[in-house]
DNA sequence: ACCAATGCTGAACACTGTGTCTATTAACGG
DNA sequence: CCGTTAATAGACACAGTGTTCAGCATTGGT
């Protein structure tokens, strides 16, 4: 249900355009207020008609684009929750190619961290249900915390995504990129690193190891 | 080699931890220097003899921390570049657990990220040259760029090294934490979640997979 | 014990950016 | 076509910044 009056739309997609350039430029804290609607063309007094401040702006711009992945990644969902088929993370990645600016704004933690928390905070949410429907699906009995491995997840997951995002020239394709990272997560470091078989057990870890 | 005059130590720890109080209460932006002043019980104008900005003192309280943690991991990495002994990581973790409130500022991604982004860049550069020697010493082929594996495990690290100072009362010990994090870490996913033997192949990822 | 050097302080300063308001003009949709 | 709603320029009080300076207090070295 967007805004129906076509000034409306128009005028918050040129602030939304020119918060995320301006911000990826300079950074959110050297972005005023007045910059964002010097670059949008539009007089300072309309930024207030929208936003009580630059943090509100914010603020919706990301929860819209949490809202566009949500309903993307919905159809995807039930499917991965039978095996592990790697689509939600694929479509994450599409979903962050095509909104690389916002994305890259997000990730890098622009805006005091609130919207990486936000956005992180969601994802870890979203992942913890599918495992867990997963456990019991599958009927099996996980072996760490499924809080706990949605949110190591998420942390690879991302740390990856801003990686592919910020490499230039595009180093690899959604499909190879979301692969691999398929691999290593659930395959494992050991694996990854080029070993062979099963890790060593870890080391015994208590006050005094030798 | 801390500065020599008194006054200066004592003023510096004071804002030090002035700042890292109000931030963690009020979030990094609703703080303003004379908020830290006043809580250090200092005059504002020493605030500006000492750093040029607010930026500037968080830049150099995390640089501190770094120094410190970067001395506590050295005599730990030629060891860790033999066998995957997890003793970083623990390291890791128990100089959070000293240094909880900084820890959970920069994990929050408090002042811009810039401080998590430092830090995160500093731990992955250090992890990727851990990799590179044990790769060469054991002449093992990676079947994954190290530069991708070193963000991949250093996302997973900070992700759940947030949440185990987040969560309270402590889960469990950094013992436990840091073993379960090289488990998880170094078997997978396929294995943490629960199932028995290798993961399936990832399903073909191509334009269309049927 | 002394004292030159250095750090701390409060007050005043100009300046930048914020958020609000109002009267006017322009564009919209039914 | 017209009543409604959005955009705008300009003015306003205000909060926080960063600088300066003259004084006072503490320091470390001799």
């Amino acid at each position: 249900m967007p805004t129906t009056d076509r000034r409306t739309r128009r005028t918050r997609g040129l602030l939304r355009d020119a918060l995320v350039s301006l911000v990826l430029e300079r950074g959110y804290a050297n972005v005023t207020v007045e910059d964002i609607t010097e670059r949008a063309d539009l007089g300072r007094a309309t930024f207030y008609s929208h936003y009580p401040d630059k943090d509100a702006l914010l603020r919706h711009v990301v929860t819209e684009l949490q809202e566009d992945l949500d309903e993307r990644l919905r159809p995807l969902v039930p499917a991965s929750s039978v095996g592990f088929t790697g689509k939600p993370a694929l479509e994450l990645f599409r979903h962050a190619r095509e909104n690389r600016d916002l994305y890259l704004l997000i990730l890098r933690g622009e805006g005091d961290g609130r919207a990486l928390r936000q956005f992180t905070d969601a994802r870890t949410d979203a992942v913890r249900s599918v495992f867990k429907s997963r456990a019991d699906h599958h009927e099996v009995e996980p072996r760490i915390d499924l809080g706990v491995l949605a949110r190591a997840w998420v942390g690879e997951q991302l740390a990856v995504l801003r990686w592919w995002l910020e490499t230039d020239p595009a180093p690899m394709s959604a499909e190879e990129a979301t692969g691999m990272l398929q691999n290593l997560s659930l395959r494992g470091r050991y694996w990854a690193n080029g070993f062979e078989g099963d890790p060593p057990d870890p080391a015994p870890t208590g006050p005094e190891s030798p």
